[in-house]
DNA sequence: AACTTGTACTTGCAAAACGCAAGAACAAAT
DNA sequence: ATTTGTTCTTGCGTTTTGCAAGTACAAGTT
């Protein structure tokens, strides 16, 4: 990191993630199985392609994910998550709990019912599901 | 709420809180008994005054805080966290978690020790005393 | 071989957010 | 009357973001 504001555990990580942008990249990755530049761009957020770009290196950096090259394409880049950013999971989940809960316009699917009734169980599944594709 | 990005919950709760500053007053409040503007404005991150008014009313907006005229001191404005805001208890909680993790400079304290132990027990536990606080 | 498509960026420019320094409004204390 | 404390505003320069367009290059198609 270039400049930490303080030592607080609370202002680094925001730090790292906090802005509007981060923490959508790696929910693609950990529950949408997107994995490359392409896909994220076209998520349904419309980020923007130099805002991508920056993100994605700013995460590289910080070893939250890893690019490498797509053994089918070489011309495609894939994005991993390291086990910093897999360990992130709680973060997504509880920020999507509390999304649902109180914005009309998000109702609950499969996953967001599953999290109202058994949050930490949510977390420890797919926490397994993530363990397989760390890199 | 303006524009929202999408439905998805995560987008929606960082169209809300996804920047530097506003999780920062609002683990103030949660955490360290701050109540008022000059407090917020002193703590350790530096927050410039304009930004923080601008987070303040935008957070008030949200009903994520309330802000009412202090009993001792008619000049001086106490927000408190109403249950929207006191529901992001579990966020902050991991996002301590896994700031505490990674960055070698922010090294756990008591509190820091007790969600280590039991994550699910200290906001157990917050989440009580909060109650008690909350308008 | 020329062309088209897919993938990953880059660039330019305007708009918005941020950071810093200074000051204003006003109640309370001295 | 003056000072202090508290909240908030203003001005201005820097940085970040958003949008549109363009570049580079590998792979597939005709």
């Amino acid at each position: 990191m270039e400049k930490m504001r303080s030592d607080c555990p609370i202002s680094c990580s925001l730090d790292i993630f906090g802005d509007k942008w981060s923490l959508l990249i790696i929910r693609d990755i950990m529950l949408r199985e997107k994995v490359s530049y392409s896909e994220f761009l076209n998520s349904e957020e419309k980020i923007a392609s130099n805002i991508l770009v920056n993100r994605l290196n700013a995460l590289e950096a910080e070893k939250i994910l890893i690019k490498e090259v797509s053994a089918k394409n070489k011309s495609r880049f894939i994005y991993s998550l390291t086990q910093k950013g897999a360990d992130l999971l709680p973060v997504i989940i509880e920020m999507m709990d509390w999304g649902a809960k109180y914005n009309a316009n998000s109702p609950r699917k499969e996953l967001g019912k599953k999290i109202q009734k058994d949050k930490t169980a949510v977390i420890k599944e797919l926490s397994k599901e993530l363990k397989k594709k760390i890199r």
